[in-house]
DNA sequence: AACAAAATAGTATTAATTCCTATATAGTAA
DNA sequence: TTACTATATAGGAATTAATACTATTTTGTT
């Protein structure tokens, strides 16, 4: 990501915390600001080390409220997946997720037929839809052939 | 769900059971009908509540234990979602699910062109694919309209 | 009936997340 | 610029979820 675009996304979230009458505090942009450097879906403790090496007094409280907060304001997701702890993306382009159920790496694809896929009605009516996902879960090479190996002894 | 249904899943889980080199036990049992006799995608705590009626000394670690497994050799499901407590469904019959963000109730739905979704050819060639889902998230009713109650205050 | 592998109960431990409260700060309005 | 108020934060405590450990029991098999 280069200077402009980082620059161009804070521009965004700022618009959006005044929106939402949100104060921007070094930490709320910290906290921002190493969720959309990091590529790899972080925990809140994974944003917390990142966000400590800048701002070293900031609470592991303070990053999990801040990154609950994002989510609530659109700026953030928090990936879906089967259990485990939560996992949070700043990257707000249309996308979709593979999660590897033994290693928990998340990795991120692309398919444009997902992008455009609704609520059916029947649903939309009764409820409130906030966001549809296309969520496929398995095994990565490198766990897939660990399986394989043990289950060979 | 009548006698014969129940009849017929037991079997069925007994032979999964069998294939999978997994002994029968009394917890292992009561936990999967509890399971399926669940309609509301119960948590490994509601799951033991239940279990606790017929075998009052059952553990909690049990009855974990026993939903991951069941969870494992494709008896039941965990329920995708974003973060909060894991969520069990025994229901194997194609369909998906809708969550309420607020009050967490999860929500069954079935929409055929759901069904035959698969993972792009890309993804299926780099991972090994075990469960596509379509998964909804956003407000059920009682929650939208609670929302608007406090935000008008 | 006897055996070995697997499963369980009960508890301890770890890990994740939220709650609590005193203090500090951002945004606003004088 | 200064003062004010609502909001946010740090730090720690508390809560909750899930797993690990170990002695004992049980299942399926011989």
């Amino acid at each position: 990501m280069d200077l402009k675009e980082l620059e161009d996304k804070l521009k965004n979230f700022y618009n959006r915390c005044c929106q939402q009458h949100l104060k921007i505090t070094p930490q709320r942009v910290e906290v921002y600001k190493a969720l959309i450097a990091s590529s790899d879906h972080p925990s809140a403790e994974a944003v917390y080390e990142k966000v400590r090496q800048v701002l070293p007094n900031v609470s592991l409280d303070t990053v999990n409220r801040t990154l609950n907060t994002l989510n609530k304001i659109g700026a953030a997701f928090i990936v879906e997946g089967s259990g485990d702890v939560k996992r949070f993306d700043g990257n707000l382009e249309n996308h979709q997720h593979f999660k590897c159920i033994k290693c928990k790496k998340i990795f991120d694809f692309h398919c444009n037929e997902f992008d455009n896929i609704r609520a059916p009605e029947k649903l939309r009516h009764k409820f409130t839809v906030l966001r549809v996902a296309v969520y496929i879960e398995g095994l990565c090479q490198p766990c897939f052939e660990k399986e394989n190996k043990i289950k060979s002894n």
